[in-house]
DNA sequence: TCGATTGGCGCAAACGATTGGGCAGCTGTG
DNA sequence: CACAGCTGCCCAATCGTTTGCGCCAATCGA
């Protein structure tokens, strides 16, 4: 990086750092002709002074270790290259995960992310979200859609904030989703395909499009076939591993003929509904068939392998970003959707006994 | 939160926000005025205006929505009320889980936290400290450490910005750890109360004091008891299931006799052996125990729980902002350690077949 | 009635960077 | 030699907020 800050330095600021003016005394040129040698390497060199004098400040500058106060360019420019991200948290796994392709995204365009939980509240979505804006973010990347009437996104729209939901969808506004609905029908036609025909379901969060659709996809396929899926083996749940573990022993308490096959609209939960079944003595993948959803990186090493849809979470990050920043530069934004995948393993299939 | 923006309104800024001027202009007092009135609430009220110019601009703020420039703020007062965390990747649970403890105590005081992931990379930590210090950060939780020499270390110290160390410590440095050496010690005892002599260790990453401390305490307990280490037995790794699985396959691929207990200094590198281990035949817990370490949520819930080692996650993260904000605020920043503990499962205890 | 005190606000200068406008000094041409 | 055109840089305003200083009017005491 650069070297020790110096103290008998003009103009430095007031934590001792220097600023554009100690670097354009030390150059003996003006502010203005630093800030233009500095910048120069960004924009198209349009009235940028001459070569050695640009090549003085940047030696200077790198000798000073200067860096930029963002913030004070940001007030004057009105751009911050700041994008906020809204996720319900970042400990879920899905979560980081397309958190990590935004900001990777963001980067390689010059922008920065800032990231914030909501835990899906109400309250601390607004909070958050004024906390954004505060920030002056260019854009934000909204990852905790409702699928029906959300406070928040109007809210953007009001003040004219360029956004972009990712991962769950809500209404025409614009997203980049996984085709949930494609998804839960590629869950359904495997666990048909094995066989099964009375299954439950554990449906995860009612106000996510992604556990609406998933199960939407599921039903259907298993109604087409004549099997419609009875209402009572069909349990909301939280998507963490605690959720599917209670909604799995709501499911094995239910009177009636037991299930054969279970599907959990997020890998967690699975694991959590995994943990119920090793519990009430039952073997997933012989006893009972178990499939999740997002093929999160665990699920393949299980100590029993978690079938599951795997659905392209850092890709949908990327994709979401790139969609904002067509819309902060004021293109059209038009959603996208990805493709799921199956992922067949022994918690459908069965368990063979290795060599 | 508040109304939509009206059009029509003075000194709005460029995106059409109301600013302090816009409050203001329509209250009939001063910016100054306003901006004493608005803030007066945070700070003991010394020369703050009558009570009911101060409720009238209070109102109208509100009315407008009006939320103040935190950037333009933070350049006159040079405090930005940012806190920068760096950490590896938030897509490993134990850092996403550490964040959140940051997060959650920066908030209660106030502060915002801005994160980055750095990959364990001398490049990646150094571009993403320099970003945090444009983004003038009044302190810096480090979340990736090296154990010996740290460039990033000793520029944070030469500029003078506060910072704390958090999961992993390096030399005298501030910092919030979990005691490594006494939890590897807990692991070791584990094992060998269970009559396992001929143990083997999955080590980690050698540059984090986390792995280095672990795998010291429990190699100093085998070695008292009568039992030291075989070399071979040891073995560096990544964090992550990959790394696990291939450190674990490097341990039966070893000569000579196997050992018949291993402990791996992280649960996701835990669940990545045992995946190695079901795929080689073997079932943990009954030919192989395994002993991981962090407790994560996960680890009880797997088809065959895992022992491991818990260390307080979220309270790590809590402690270190606090003594992030005692250092900020010129406090002597003295580092703190917390206490490890055993969580005995089937994975060494062997399997318990319910009724 | 008048001077001293004080409460309530306004004024203007910052903070650090950016940028349109403009002013020198140079070269080139007729 | 005069003037246009260009190059290379400076000037000053500006972004939105905070804050030391000081003004004005109201209140009080004598």
């Amino acid at each position: 990086m650069s070297k020790p800050v110096r103290d008998d330095l003009p103009h430095l600021d007031k934590a001792g750092r220097p600023t554009l003016a100690t670097v354009a005394t030390l150059a003996g040129v003006h502010p203005s002709t630093a800030s233009r040698a500095l910048s120069s390497s960004l924009k198209g060199g349009v009235r940028v002074g001459s070569a050695d004098t640009v090549e003085r400040i940047r030696r200077i500058a790198k000798e000073l270790g200067f860096s930029r106060n963002l913030h004070a360019a940001g007030l004057r420019t009105q751009r911050t290259s700041l994008a906020g991200v809204l996720v319900p948290r970042l400990t879920d796994l899905v979560l980081a995960t397309i958190y990590e392709g935004i900001d990777e995204e963001a980067r390689h365009h010059g922008y920065q992310t800032f990231v914030a939980n909501t835990n899906d509240d109400e309250a601390e979505r607004a909070s958050k979200t004024d906390m954004l804006l505060a920030r002056q973010v260019d854009g934000i990347v909204l990852g905790d859609a409702r699928i029906d009437h959300d406070e928040i996104i109007e809210q953007l729209q009001a003040r004219r904030v360029p956004f972009v939901l990712v991962s769950r969808r809500s209404q025409h506004h614009p997203s980049v989703t996984c085709d949930d609905y494609a998804g839960g029908r590629l869950a359904a036609q495997h666990l048909l395909d094995l066989g099964h025909r009375r299954v439950a379901v554990i449906a995860g969060e009612q106000y996510a499009s992604t556990a609406l659709d998933r199960l939407q996809g599921f039903a259907d396929v298993y109604r087409e076939a004549g099997h419609p899926l009875a209402p009572e083996l069909v349990v909301p749940s939280r998507f963490d591993v605690a959720g599917g573990r209670r909604a799995c022993q709501q499911i094995l308490n239910t009177s009636g003929a037991a299930p054969t096959g279970v599907f959990v609209v997020n890998d967690f939960a699975a694991i959590g509904a995994l943990g119920t079944l090793r519990s009430a003595g039952l073997t997933a993948g012989r006893d009972i068939a178990v499939i999740g959803y997002n093929d999160i990186s665990l699920a393949s090493e299980l100590p029993l392998p978690l079938s599951s849809i795997r659905s392209p979470l850092h890709d949908m990050g990327t994709e979401a970003m790139r969609l904002l920043l067509a819309g902060m530069e004021g293109a059209e934004m038009t959603s996208k959707t990805l493709k799921p995948s199956l992922a067949a393993r022994e918690s459908t299939l069965g368990i063979s006994t290795p060599a």
